[in-house]
DNA sequence: GACGAAATATACCGATCGGTATAGAAAGCG
DNA sequence: CGCTTTCTATACCGATCGGTATATTTCGTC
């Protein structure tokens, strides 16, 4: 059951997760947290030891889905083109059911290297990408064209993913299970319009589409 | 010539620049950048007002020379791909030779919406922004396939450009015109190994990613 | 050399920073 | 009940925050 600390703690958690988000971690003072969440100091520093004890709290207990998920999500398809397209359809899920923190994370991916918040956040980043890194991995050992550049793939990959979720963050886009597989399908053949080869052919033999030749 | 007092000015900018771009705007403090610099804070602020004046400063004097050269690169070329592979080149070539302020920049662009550092780059971003989703507007005028997409196509570019760039900071990659070529190809055609429909046909040995021309 | 403007320094401002010593209130338990 | 443990608040710490009023130096120009 929840006792009424439980509640404290979530609160203080929900409230610096807003604040960070919107204001970034240096931007926003335990003060402020404190106030939004309706405690003082003490009971912050009691819960959590210290600020970056509070956004390490704040990763460890809600990042763990994430990376069940994607794990989940690559561990269940033989070919390369849907195990991207579940990723991106599981990272799209989080992102949307999570937004300030997923908005958070994607601010600290690239956030300062000495930043004490960079600090905290780099073994969650490096788990994501070594999860989705691992996925390349065993592709190029299927297929040979792909191998040996599996850090290249997947730092671009989780790039073209990450960038979808940054725009639907800020309204430019919705992220949808179909936008997920649009964004495999991109990462894998281009932008450039061209015949799908996963789609029924289309009676399209020997011409190219729009190149002269 | 250059007084004395210009010295101060260029040195202020570029202490406060690889301070910022190592511990972030908000981790700074004038005091500290003016200690870099060999100067006091009445000084700083006889320049440049503010702390946010001087990160203004730093990208209005500096960020010219990206814009100007990403105007040059995409008004050459009739071809997409070959459009892609000069901004893409332009970029890198800025990056390599302004590192620290490209990775401020770079941080600045995923940085909290409400921080004051995002907001003084705001109008360089969307500038940016707006010169490469140009590109692809004009791109979808001349092919239907491409019209109406120019927003997400361009976001989608910049972030693959961008993130090549994170990896380089980095140490992970080497910004080069050849990388720029893949990334523009990667981009268009995507990373899976299929023949290359702009390449005379050719018998392919796994090398994929490597197409640069 | 006189003089006014530009540039720099000394010393200080109130506010806020992250963090804590101490003690009272609440809750579980015999 | 009494005792212990957990939780929370009052009040405070030194340090640093961004910024400034004032005085002094430097310098180009006449």
């Amino acid at each position: 059951m929840a006792a009424p600390s439980d509640v404290t703690r979530a609160e203080l958690l929900e409230r610096a997760l807003d604040l960070f988000a919107a204001y970034g971690y240096d931007g926003v003072g335990v003060q402020q947290i404190c106030v939004a969440a309706g405690v003082t100091k003490p009971t912050l520093y009691h819960h959590y030891g210290s600020k970056r004890g509070l956004l390490e709290a704040l990763m460890r207990t809600r990042l763990g889905a994430l990376h069940d998920a994607l794990a989940a999500a690559s561990a269940r398809h033989a070919d390369l083109s849907g195990e991207l397209a579940a990723i991106a359809e599981a990272t799209f899920a989080y992102a949307a059911a999570e937004r300030s923190l997923y908005r958070l994370y994607l601010t600290l991916w690239f956030a300062p290297v000495r930043s004490e918040a960079f600090e905290v956040a780099r073994d969650f980043h490096e788990r994501h990408f070594a999860t989705i890194e691992q996925v390349f991995r065993a592709a190029g050992e299927r297929d040979p064209a792909l191998a040996g550049q599996a850090r290249a793939l997947a730092a671009a990959f989780l790039g073209l993913v990450n960038n979808h979720i940054g725009l639907a963050l800020n309204n430019y886009a919705a992220l949808s299970p179909k936008l997920a597989r649009q964004t495999a399908h991109v990462f894998l053949y281009g932008v450039a319009p061209r015949p799908d080869p996963a789609a029924p052919p289309r009676r399209r033999r020997g011409k190219t589409l729009r190149n002269g030749t």
